[in-house]
RNA sequence: CGGGGCGUAGCGCAGCCUGGUAGCGCGUCGGUUUUGGGUACCGAAGGUCGUGGGUUCGAAUCCCGCCGCCCCGACCA
């Protein structure tokens, strides 16, 4: 993308009302304009992170064998009367009336209709285990929405509920999720921790949160140390092998880590006091194991083995897709402002000519640039006619984690400069060793393209 | 929902107390400057002062209502 045709509307100053780093920086970058309270329009910028996380998300369920569909954001207010949540959820449920007079809600979660088209269609035990989810905007009408896109009014999702005949598939579901949740997070380059959490408004037995550490948390949180030092790497897990994934959430859910919730001092006493840690941290997803909360009420059962119908075990698992772009920025910017992990960054690198109009100059960008796309990578090319300066604050404050800087002085010793945002060093490369060393830092993150998810395996999906 | 604050040009703000129909910086547009970390200079455009009413000869300014937004608390993916 070339700057100069793009739609990137900057801002110099911070508005007044932004107050923590993501917020303020999310504005800034022209990422978001505020529509009204809690309520976000994505700019292109914005937009384009989005939709990489969004991408990382699909594609770690779809690597779980879970099938991705699409639920409306209006729903009847019958369905909801049917599990009693229609008055038991209050006024954070965005109420409307159709022309008929018809009561119905802006969807906060979608366990109603997800078991409502559940018990259309699945009536044997034959059919499980099924885990359905979608990515969808949410409403819920917060009473204050702050922070930007962290606690926003309208957001988006992915919600997904697992179908298992008994409570050890179920089980074996949370567990799966637990594990694709951690895939997940890891290629967006964050550090979630699983918490055990209250299971609030939704209910029920088992539930872990997934918290980012950043001092702008609205949690308080409790942990050993040693947790943050785990990873899953690229180790390859089989989604099916049930003891596979119970020994990955074993080894997650061993070290201590809770929130104010659910903190057990005594235990957290009994940690090593060089490894006990208290911060705080942001919620980016949840996961939930509740039995037969809404299979019984709402009749979605199915026939067992012994011909006997028996209501189903689900859980519903949810990540904050909106939500994790400002726990991104909160957890990876500096005072210049936001440092993508490459995972999630809108563009691959950024291409500064620092002589727009010098004819050589412009012609080794315009070269960059078409060589950069041919390796299958997105860079953007700051073609502008403004000073240095300018560009260079640009590209600091938009947060592309590499930036290729071209200048007559540097294309006279046959150089472009190789910058890193987050740690400042510069190395002098030739364009082609460049250009070669931005695709051999982006090549793990294109294997997704590639891969055929659960290719071995007896069932497999495909977005 | 309790407490506090704000609403004046695209953005950030001053002016309000002590009424006399608006000003600064940045940005934008047109020039000059050819600049390696938000350059400098010249010129220009741009505002029914959130909204409705009241007081007054006269209201951005004083009074009342409404709307919107922000902060603290309670609440929350």
């Amino acid at each position: 993308m070339r700057l100069s045709r793009y739609f990137l509307p900057v801002l110099k100053e911070t508005p007044a009302e932004a107050q923590i780093a993501s917020h303020r920086l999310m504005l800034r970058s022209g990422m978001i304009k505020q529509s009204s309270a809690g309520i976000y329009s994505w700019l292109p910028l914005g937009f384009r992170v989005l939709r990489r996380v969004e991408a990382i998300v699909h594609e770690e369920q779809i690597r779980a064998g879970h099938i991705p569909m699409l639920m409306p954001t209006l729903q009847s207010a019958d369905l909801w009367r049917e599990s009693g949540r229609y008055d038991a959820y209050g006024p954070e449920m965005l109420r409307v009336r159709d022309r008929h007079d018809r009561d119905m809600l802006y969807g906060p979660t979608n366990e109603e209709m997800i078991t409502d088209i559940f018990r259309s269609h699945v009536n044997s035990y034959k059919d499980l285990p099924l885990t359905l989810y979608h990515i969808q905007w949410k409403f819920r009408d917060e009473i204050r929405p702050r922070f930007g896109v962290m606690r926003g009014r309208e957001f988006y999702m992915k919600d997904g509920y697992n179908f298992d005949i008994d409570r050890d598939g179920a089980l074996h579901a949370y567990n799966r999720h637990m594990v694709s949740y951690l895939r997940t997070y890891e290629r967006m380059g964050l550090q979630a921790i699983p918490m055990r959490a209250d299971s609030g408004p939704i209910g029920g037995e088992d539930t872990h949160e997934f918290l980012v550490l950043a001092d702008t948390g609205e949690s308080e949180v409790f942990y050993d140390a040693a947790i943050t030092e785990l990873r899953l790497g690229d180790r390859q897990v089989n989604f099916d092998d049930r003891s596979e994934c119970a020994a990955i959430v074993e080894e997650w859910t061993a070290p201590y880590a809770r929130t104010d919730e659910t903190h057990d001092a005594e235990a957290f006493a009994r940690i090593p006091e060089a490894r006990r840690r208290k911060s705080r941290g942001i919620e980016v997803g949840q996961i939930f194991y509740f039995g037969t909360k809404y299979s019984e009420p709402m009749g979605a059962t199915v026939t067992n083995d012994k011909g006997e119908k028996v209501p189903v075990h689900m859980g519903s698992h949810g990540i904050g897709v909106s939500r994790l772009v400002g726990a991104l920025i909160e957890a990876n910017h500096d005072e210049n402002g936001i440092i993508w992990p490459e995972g999630v960054t809108p563009f691959h690198c950024g291409i500064v000519n620092l002589r727009q109009g010098d004819g050589e100059t412009d012609a080794a960008c315009e070269k960059l640039y078409k060589t950069l796309v041919q390796k299958g990578l997105e860079p953007l090319y700051d073609d502008r006619t403004e000073r240095a300066g300018a560009k260079f604050a640009t590209m600091d404050l938009i947060g592309l984690p590499w930036r290729l800087t071209v200048g007559p002085r540097g294309l006279a010793a046959g150089k472009v400069e190789l910058t890193c945002r987050r740690t400042g060093q510069s190395e002098d490369l030739t364009p082609a060793d460049a250009v070669a060393k931005v695709a051999e830092i982006y090549a793990p993150h294109h294997a997704a393209a590639h891969w055929e998810p659960m290719a071995n395996r007896s069932f497999h999906t495909w977005l």
